[in-house]
DNA sequence: CCGAGACATCGAAAGCTGTCAATATCCTTC
DNA sequence: GAAGGATATTGACAGCTTTCGATGTCTCGG
């Protein structure tokens, strides 16, 4: 399940995709794919240090403790949350390659011969 | 269901997502989130017209007819394949800006300068 | 060592999803 | 207009997801 951090898969628009690759792709995008988890998601990146212990987004969701612990492994599991135990609190952290990489997977070929305005 | 082509939600790293956002955004990455729609789009982005028809897909994705429609009609509905009756024949051609917007939505923090298009 | 708090796991219920065969609908051709 | 082919819809079924309450595990403070 773990591959390269910054790595996801082909880009989609680039050619056939592959079933492997169609499978890997979209079992991070699954994970992505709830609302509840994007939440999540923004609200630890949005914090001032950028992470968040459980506690701490249980209220803002509005869900059960279990249910959010639920949630958070399994954005842990597709790679896009660092989990860090620091006492008897969890904090987790959005792991931003992991979101570019699904953002370059999803890429667009080139639309034009514009310049590329990658940096 | 079907609201402008090229907006999709506000960016998920740029502040807490309201639950209305987190929603809109999830049903479209949900509309993703699968191996064969991941391939069917890609499958029709690779062709030379930039589109295909159904029964150009069936085969390469290996399913039954009725269930690469069901598929096609769901990545339709979520803006992401533009649809077009030609005869007998119904063609489909991947709405790039719709993904374009998908990937702004999962941008991380990045240089925004980008024109809201809205009215 | 004990109690309390934070988080994870388990087990179960309700709902959603992907798939197919059968069937309906629409278009072309004869 | 009848036949045949291309898509869409329907109905059904298996499997997965989301959610919760109950419970387990770990850590800190005393």
């Amino acid at each position: 399940m773990d591959k390269q951090l910054s790595y996801c898969c082909p880009p989609v628009l680039h050619g056939a995709l592959g079933k492997r690759d169609a499978e890997e792709l979209a079992a991070t995008l699954k994970a992505l794919a709830d609302p509840v988890r994007l939440q999540l998601l923004s609200f630890i990146a949005a914090q001032p240090d950028g992470e968040a212990c459980v506690c701490h987004v249980t209220g803002p969701v509005g869900l059960s403790q279990p249910t959010v612990s639920h949630h958070l492994k399994l954005l842990h599991q597709a790679g896009l949350l660092q989990r860090e135990k620091r006492g008897a609190w969890v904090y987790y952290r959005v792991i931003a390659e992991r979101l570019e990489a699904v953002r370059s997977a999803l890429a667009t070929r080139a639309p034009r011969a514009k310049s590329a305005r990658r940096a």
